[in-house]
DNA sequence: TCGAAATAGATGTAGCAACATCTATTGTAA
DNA sequence: TTACAATAGATGTTGCTACATCTATTTCGA
């Protein structure tokens, strides 16, 4: 229980931190996932597959994104179903100043010394590489933003 | 960031496990923290205060839980203003029901040694003791559920 | 005693997430 | 060609969360 409780906190405070910015978690991980792309194309669906929930609604993220100008989104001129999705320069000028505030403000990991944070790291992707992730409808990608 | 992704992976994979429970994570939490009282008094906002988001309506959980019989809610003869919180017989089955199965099936650590689990939760104690927590209106008492 | 502050909890509201379903377009085989 | 399946994405719906505000009760000081 104590990881699970400790998972509700991070993301507790993601979100939080997040709010500055007037995103949700699930826009800035969009975001940063088109950020990966460094300019490749990439359908709704593809982006959809990357996130946690492949059955959440990535287009509707999509939309807010666009509203808010920090992505375009283009019809695909040979196959008239799909929609291109790219980042614009302010959506990446965004993602900077938040990585930025991240920086200045790890409150959470202040207490950990580096060489903790690295076992941690190494913990936790051993952990998500051995999960049994049938259940998400998905092999390979997950959370895999760049 | 790649906790934060864990996290979400995490948060993902409890909710779709208390999904055949019928309860979301807040509500588990509650019904943890009551059991955690065994049997001691504790009022709506005491349970507030002990969950994640201490501004969020503990109130609201607290009915949804009593319309599943899983607790029961008194007006305090002393003070009408308080109402106390216990877990019901029902409830303390349900809780121990998931306890089963979690213990029957935590695939997310069975990619992790023993020594490696422990190692992960003194890191996350570690961390969570030295996080800066003013944002959170509270200073103890955080997730702990008995 | 009486009225303001404090406290406990309930409720109003907006937005998001999760799930299912729907439309539009393309692929494919008879 | 023409149905039918498959694919990409949009949308309907429900419930929950987060935040603010509201009511009811109690406390406390003038």
């Amino acid at each position: 229980m104590n990881i699970v409780y400790s998972a509700g906190l991070i993301g507790f405070l993601h979100q939080r931190f997040l709010r500055e910015f007037d995103l949700t978690p699930q826009q800035f991980n969009v975001l940063r996932i088109l950020r990966g792309q460094r300019g490749a194309k990439i359908g709704v669906n593809d982006i959809s597959q990357r996130m946690l929930d492949p059955t959440s609604n990535a287009s509707r993220i999509v939309e807010k994104l666009r509203v808010k100008q920090l992505i375009t989104r283009e019809i695909c001129a040979n196959d008239r179903r799909q929609a291109h999705v790219f980042i614009t320069p302010s959506g990446l000028g965004l993602l900077e100043s938040i990585d930025e505030k991240m920086r200045a403000s790890n409150d959470l990991f202040d207490a950990l010394t580096g060489e903790e944070i690295t076992t941690m790291n190494n913990l936790l992707d051993k952990m998500r590489e051995g999960a049994n992730f049938q259940q998400l409808h998905t092999e390979r990608n997950l959370c895999k933003t760049e």
